[in-house]
Parts: structure tokens; C-alpha cells; sequence
DNA sequence: AAATCGGGGCT
DNA sequence: AGCCCAGATTT
């Protein structure tokens, strides 16, 4: 058992030079522009897990489309589908609609972090983020670049539990450090110096505004701090079949509640249309050849062309196959790869 | 505690 | 190929 990371210097001297620094140094981010409840619950759900520079066209997109909790309460399964589309984590997009919902239904929405831990898709980190930062709530959250910045600032030479362990176990320092006369700019201060100077690589301890109080700056070991898990990786092959039948295209959508891409568009694998991935007549040829990593997975993907002609009223809609008009395909969501593939294969070969 | 959910960017 | 990212949820 060891001991709890603490804090050996004084909680408001922290504070001071983090307000300092940040007030000069921010990042000009849309969602701080015109602070508000709905703009902060939007951006927290599309930051979850995914980076500040992949956000941000797509909140941009996003709050013209649907510029309040009104006309994202109303927003159909397509259009959120759509707007959301390549950014991953498809979950989010419905989760938010619900939280959207949930809102317009309550008499008095939640001003605390506890309050809004209830929503779908909120957990401990985005219900202090959302409560702190929109309404004022002294709730300090703990997420990824807070983890690295209090594991450096202790010198937490040890390795760190996975999941929200971690989190779990810095909670109690954030809560201390926490500014509590404005929570939401402190937040974002310590993610945003997480983010831009304490980053995972080459951390700029030089610019750091609070190195002084920084264990692994004093010792030298802020760039081998904090020490994760390990993750296996396991590779993958996956032969899809390219089908087309005149002006049509065969896609295989995912059922609406699958784990995975639910409802989204993908080329359809080689098992979905029945044949053997292993056993492709000598007539199906490669198209193309793509790899790409899934979390865990690391994944090679074929493309090979269909060798015969399918009859379009063959293939039946509820096994999840459909037959979609090439001109039609903008309109409907794909996955992020399975989109820039499907254009690439489409699109008329270069002259010469 | 571990697995799962997607994707992109960087080393 | 590995690693991480303004995580949450399920098992």
C-alpha cells in the first residue's frame, strides 16, 4: 500500500500561477468563445476520448446545424448520424440527443456535477467538466492530461492503475488544488497546460508556469512519468467485397442496436454475403489493401471486387444489406475510413 | 479489473 | 507498429 500523492507546496501559490498563465497562453476554442450550457455539453461529449485538433470542425458543423437542446431534442437518427460521422465513439451522437431530451423534460436542470452524473453518457469526468465549467459547480475533474499533470507534479514513479483508477486515485489532489472561486477556468487550465506544455512527449517543463512545484521537473523524470499499462494489440485481416451493380452499390448497415457503428454504413465482408474469406474465386481481384487501428486491434482490410453480377432484388434489406445509389451515398453516414475508401474507389482514374 | 467502443496523429 | 487522446459503460 502507498501512500496517497499529495501536494508539498501551497494549493493557492499553484492556483495563482496557473490563473496567470492560462489567462495569457489559451487556446482561442470555439466552445470558449460564447460559453454556454449547451455549447460545453456538446464539446465535452465530442472531446471524450478524442483530441482537441479532430473536435473542432466538427463542433463548428454541429452547432449551426443544431444550435440549442430544441433542435437537437428533435434531430432525427440520420442527421445525427451524419453529423457525427468519422468522428468515432457513434454512442456519443445518441447519448447526447438523450441528454438534449432529458433536459427539455426537466423542470430544473442539475447545477452540479452529481446532478448531471445521472445523464446517459456522462460519467465523473464530463459531469465535473459540464457542472464546472457551465454553472459554477467547484467540482474538479480528472482526466487524461490532469492524471499526467499530478502524477509529474507528485514525481508518481509508479506504475498507475488502468481505467478510471487513475482518476479515482488523483481526485483527492485535484479536489484540494481546485480554484474554487472559478472552477470551470481552473479546469481548463490544467487540461489545457496537460494538453499543450505537460503533454505526454517532450514535456516543456522550461515554459512550465508552475515547474517550481513539480517533483519529476526537479528530478529530471517528467518525461518517463506516469508510468501506464500496457496494452496488448492483436492483429486482424478482414476481406470486404466490392459490389457494384450498375449505378448501385451494396452496403451492409449495422443494426440499430449493435455494440458497434450502430446504424452506420460499411462495405459488407466477405461472410455477409456468404462466401469464404479464404476460399475468393481467382476472378475476385484486389482493389486495395488499407490498414488501420481500432483500439486494441490493428486491422488490414481487403477490398476485392465482387466476381459476378448480384442481382439487387437478391439481397434481402433486413440482413442489414442494402443496395445504395452511388449519387445518394453523401446522404447517408459511413464509417470514417469506409468513406474515404468508397471515394477513393469511386472516384475516375487519374489521366496518364 | 478488464474489455469494448472508432478514429486520427505522432513517433 | 505502438501510443495516446478533455471517457463511459458493460461484464
Amino acid at each position: 500500500m502507498t501512500a496517497a500523492p499529495e501536494a508539498a507546496f501551497d494549493p493557492e501559490a499553484f492556483r495563482a500561477a496557473l490563473r496567470e498563465w492560462y489567462r495569457n497562453n489559451h487556446r482561442p476554442l470555439p466552445w470558449r468563445a460564447k460559453p454556454g450550457l449547451y455549447a460545453t455539453v456538446v464539446s465535452e461529449f465530442m472531446l471524450q476520448q478524442t483530441r482537441v485538433e479532430t473536435v473542432l470542425p466538427y463542433f463548428e458543423r454541429w452547432m449551426r446545424a443544431l444550435p440549442d437542446f430544441e433542435s437537437l431534442a428533435a434531430c432525427s437518427d440520420e442527421r445525427l448520424l451524419k453529423l457525427w460521422e468519422g468522428l468515432g465513439y457513434y454512442r456519443r451522437a445518441k447519448n447526447l440527443r438523450e441528454v438534449a431530451r432529458e433536459w427539455i423534460r426537466r423542470h430544473e436542470p442539475p447545477r452540479t456535477a452529481t446532478g448531471w452524473r445521472e445523464f446517459p453518457g456522462i460519467g465523473p469526468y464530463t459531469a465535473a467538466a459540464v457542472a464546472s465549467i457551465a454553472c459554477g459547480d467547484p467540482s474538479a475533474c480528472v482526466d487524461g492530461n490532469v492524471v499526467r499533470v499530478l502524477a509529474r507534479l507528485t514525481g508518481w514513479a509508479e506504475p498507475l492503475p488502468g481505467g478510471g483508477a487513475a482518476a479515482k486515485l488523483f481526485q483527492p489532489l485535484a479536489d484540494k488544488l481546485l480554484d474554487r472561486d472559478d472552477p470551470g477556468t481552473h479546469n481548463q487550465a490544467v487540461m489545457e497546460l496537460g494538453a499543450t506544455v505537460c503533454r505526454r512527449q517532450k514535456p516543456l517543463c522550461l515554459l512550465c508556469p508552475v515547474n517550481r512545484f513539480c517533483r519529476a521537473r526537479a528530478s529530471g523524470t517528467a518525461a518517463s512519468i506516469p508510468r501506464l499499462p500496457l496494452k496488448k494489440t492483436e492483429t486482424r485481416l478482414v476481406i470486404r467485397i466490392w459490389c457494384r451493380n450498375g449505378n448501385r452499390l451494396l452496403l451492409h448497415r449495422a443494426q440499430p442496436d449493435a455494440g458497434r457503428l450502430a446504424n452506420l454504413h460499411e462495405l459488407p465482408t466477405a461472410e455477409a454475403l456468404g462466401l469464404d474469406p479464404r476460399k475468393l474465386p481467382e476472378t475476385a481481384r484486389l482493389l486495395i489493401r488499407k490498414k488501420r487501428a481500432i483500439t486494441r486491434f490493428i486491422i488490414t482490410e481487403e477490398i476485392h471486387e465482387h466476381p459476378v453480377q448480384i442481382d439487387p432484388r437478391s439481397v434481402k434489406a433486413d440482413a442489414g444489406l442494402v443496395w445504395m445509389n452511388v449519387n445518394d451515398l453523401e446522404t447517408v453516414a459511413l464509417s470514417g475510413p469506409h468513406r474515404r475508401w468508397v471515394r477513393e474507389l469511386l472516384a475516375p482514374a487519374k489521366p496518364g
